[in-house]
DNA sequence: GTTTTATGAATGAACG
DNA sequence: CGTTCATTCATAAAAC
């Protein structure tokens, strides 16, 4: 993610900025300074991803000359950071869907598990002739799909030496059988 | 409304270009079109809330036919719609039967109300930094994945590291130098 | 052009 | 760990 420029932000309550120091505030959420963003973020990208206890304490203690901070924040920041990490490149893929047909930019290597792009449809609704319930194999497709896409992980890329983030190592199959099912059919069967 | 105070935060959102090359014309933040809205809200409305990976695909393959379109705007489409939905109707709620504040009673549709799950557990832990090493049994559960979640960050929670450590200046704009080192020294040794 | 609103995007926190 | 919820940040569009 592209660290822009600067910005002012007007926090437009001073509420959950809990004054710290005094009674039992009833806090907001910890909200974490460029400063201990930028050092969490180097932690991760030399990487580390589940810290242990006393690992945590220490990185808590440092984030703490920054701002205030306790040990959960840290562990819930690897927690969340690792997490949609992976979720990135699953659902929130990046990868878009345009319905140009004859680019490739997308997933240049392995096998990609991408549907082929649909060709320009003029109406919605090419009819089915697939029926459900989706057979195993795709639903273990959806299960599995261990995203290929691009590189706006530029995280992991360069982690070089010590990680071994690997964590979709196999190669898993992935039948692009493009049943063409009826969109809205599909929409009758998952809904509830 | 608004301020109550400033702060000057560095916000890592530049312009992201939406580099998928699409029209070239709209850059920045995805902009649906009445028919990627219609049908989402249709969709919305038929009762799907939370789609699951593959449905997102599908929908997202569905909607590029009306323009481009990532999976990810899906998944956040119906994060919003859906969280939104609910603030509105928990708005009213409040307001609505039953005018006592504190009520609890807003409508146990599923599952809710995990904000009050933070125990009293507000007080002031301020000594009691526990110096490692940690304990092996500490270390395990740290290791050990969700099981024993909620008890490992209660157990983070009373230890509130940082207040005993904000000692050094928090004018700081960068820390030390020699300290940062000493911190990824120490880094990198525990995990790598 | 400025302010307000609607909503896309992000993330801290927490659940199962 | 994957998933879900609440809250916040950011910004295009609408209102002024």
């Amino acid at each position: 993610m592209s660290v822009g420029g600067f910005s002012i932000k007007a926090k437009g309550l001073g509420n959950y900025n809990n004054g710290g120091g005094g009674t039992g505030t009833k806090c907001g959420r910890w909200n974490p300074t460029v400063e201990q963003v930028k050092l969490l973020t180097d932690l991760f990208k030399a990487g580390l991803r589940t810290p242990s206890t006393d690992q945590i304490q220490k990185i808590s203690m440092e984030l703490s000359s920054y701002g205030k901070i306790e040990s959960k924040n840290v562990f819930y920041w690897f927690q969340n950071h690792k997490a949609r990490e992976r979720q990135k490149r699953r659902k929130i893929s990046t990868v878009d869907f345009d319905h140009r047909q004859d680019t490739n930019l997308s997933i240049p290597q392995r096998h990609n598990i991408r549907h082929h792009q649909q060709p320009p449809k003029e109406e919605k609704v090419i009819e089915t002739l697939q029926l459900f319930p989706l057979s195993n194999v795709e639903r273990a497709r959806a299960n599995l799909t261990a995203a290929s896409h691009n590189e706006y992980i530029r995280e992991q890329v360069n982690t070089t030496v010590f990680s071994t983030y690997s964590s979709c190592g196999a190669e898993m199959e992935h039948p692009p059988l493009d049943l063409r099912l009826s969109f809205y059919e599909w929409v009758s069967y998952q809904r509830f």
